[in-house]
DNA sequence: ATGAAAGCGCTAACAA
DNA sequence: TTGTTAGCGCTTTCAT
């Protein structure tokens, strides 16, 4: 084990001749503190000397906070398949600690209980919450945040009675899930599919769903079940889908794909199949990962902004922490559509102008 | 803020009609100590019908235990576009909690002092620490192992005299390198080309290059340093990469490309460059993405194991925390390329029997 | 301007 | 078998 060659405040006072009261001043800038400039000096020579850093359990305990952000992120099998969840991670790490806080990391597995995170709050761990990737059974969080625990959710959720305790940052899921469709119907597809990103029980696989749906039914097209398939996250998940789709006859001649993984996969089974992408299908993804440009071909794409969702997000949640509310329960980002080539609207661009006919 | 409602000990004791010793016996299940069958149950049932978690502050303190474990992870902002941290960072995580083990993420960024960790070390907020992506500038960790404070590394590295102190889970980048080049070389390429993943200063990166040198000097075949070129772990880097490696004549007519997302980006230009993959330019990659098989085409590509990396490396350091050292200080796993279309053997396979000759 | 002392919630040696 | 008590290292009020 590690040699225990803990530096304590008691002995940074001994070697800068002072008591451990003006140390701890010192050290933490306190206000009306009278301090010459002398003795502080001194101080911060034996704490440097000594390489000092202050016992993070001692000091949690009697100041009652931690700095400390858990980082709940639910069914974190996922981590291993999408590329979304990375970024939104980078982003809330960077700026976590641009703002003085460290970040624990829970991820919450299918198997176990899905309150874990309770433990954190309950035994002091954490000072505050960030929930990604919320599905609709998670049930102690209404709780958490009645009782006023800063929480900042990633994606829109409210409770009956909360509505003014409840943050969140988020993006539109049914309005870009519908203008994605639209684009499609607008390219002239009427057999548009659907594949999810992940299990239905999600606020943002449902979101994404019903903006599809609308789109259809606002353009007078009919919405067909069977046209709709779930996704898991993974590329694999997409492919296995769009082989089904691609059973059917006639196939579709567009797929609206829950994400850009899924999208991957779901390209594949259609390369494989023979077909070409856009000409045969066209597909849209969502997310606009880093990757989605060097796909074949470079994938048209819902853009949801992960790093600056992050960063807000922490801001949102610092603010929480500090007693400061922010003014916004909700921040909505903008979610543009990128076209790319994979929907065929620049080759219809460049080889007529009336709408395809399929 | 968060109504006070902090549940202690004290109360428990209370309402179980005990002392605090007597629950602190009962819920840590304290060997030597005699508590009666129905004590015992009126303590449980206190703690439970209070909800009560023992501070951990409170409980570090006097411990000097914090069961976190902490995760340095060097040039995070590389999680926007690799695939192959997260699912490290997902089997780590989940491994970890099913020890016990909380996990607290340092990522370090560039600008930053790169020795941030030492913080979490000194201040006694983690018992033991797991790096990635170690660079070779990494300074402060041989004083922290020669310490004895419990350090896994992910990736083999060794310190003059700190031999029998580091431990490690590691793959042999060099001859995985030299594999996958050899692999290209039998099936008849002498020009082959080399992108790295990363800059320069990362061990891992050196190690790639080593093996792909070492390959082409074995087979005979002159090492030149024009057809090599630096990524930067992104799709972005690999595409503009092999954009430079395509102006020369004759071209490339293979490549071994230092991971699965830079291959991304590289056959991206390709097709851009109206070649074909692999008929015109065969393809390597590295790291077995989870979206390998669904790339156009499948990427042949060598496996890492990421998952049972995270998982071996967390039970190594497990047992450096609870004073039961590893048997072995180096856990070196293999690394099998997996072919699939991107390189051609499977298309040569069928076609014909002499190796191509280009 | 600086120091003494109390106490944060818990564990564990020692008493009873 | 259970209770008393002394710290763990730090912050912070109150004296000096």
């Amino acid at each position: 084990m590690m040699e225990k060659r803990r530096v304590t405040s008691q002995e940074v006072a001994k070697r800068a001749g002072v008591s451990r009261t003006t140390v701890s001043f010192v050290l933490n800038d306190v206000p009306g503190s009278n301090i010459s400039a002398e003795t502080r000096r001194r101080v911060l020579r034996a704490a440097e000397e000594l390489g000092y850093v202050p016992n993070a359990a001692a000091r949690s305990l009697v100041s009652g906070q931690t700095l400390t952000i858990g980082l709940i992120i639910s069914h974190a099998e996922h981590l291993q398949v999408d590329a979304f969840i990375p970024q939104l991670l980078y982003s809330i790490s960077y700026t976590s600690h641009q703002h003085g806080y460290r970040v624990l990391l829970e991820t919450v597995e299918d198997v176990s209980k899905p309150d874990a995170y309770l433990e954190l709050v309950r035994g002091q761990r954490i000072d505050g919450l960030m929930v990604l990737n919320m599905r609709s059974d998670d049930s102690q969080l209404p709780e958490l945040i009645r009782r006023n625990f800063p929480v900042v959710l990633l994606g829109f959720r409210e409770w009956p009675g909360l509505k003014s305790k409840t943050f969140s940052v988020e993006t539109d899921g049914t309005e870009a899930g519908s203008r994605a469709t639209t684009h499609l119907i607008a390219l002239g597809h009427t057999r548009i599919a659907h594949i999810t990103f992940s299990p239905e029980n999600y606020y943002a696989t449902q979101d994404r769903r019903r903006g599809y749906r609308k789109a259809l039914e606002a353009a007078g097209l009919n919405y067909d079940p069977a046209l709709v398939k779930l996704g898991n996250y993974s590329a694999a998940s997409g492919y296995e889908a769009m082989k089904e789709l691609l059973q059917r006859k006639p196939y579709p001649t567009a797929l609206f794909a829950g994400n850009d993984t899924i999208a991957l996969g779901a390209m594949a089974a259609i390369h494989q199949h023979g077909l070409r992408i856009p000409e045969d299908i066209a597909v849209v993804g969502y997310d606009d990962i880093p990757t989605a440009p060097y796909m074949v071909p470079p994938l048209t794409s819902v853009q949801v902004a992960p790093l600056q969702q992050g960063r807000i997000a922490v801001e949102m949640l610092s603010g929480l922490m500090s007693g400061k509310p922010p003014a916004q329960n909700h921040i909505r980002l903008e979610t543009p559509l990128v076209i790319r080539e994979s929907c065929g609207a620049k080759l219809e661009a460049k080889t007529a102008s009336k709408p395809l006919q399929r």
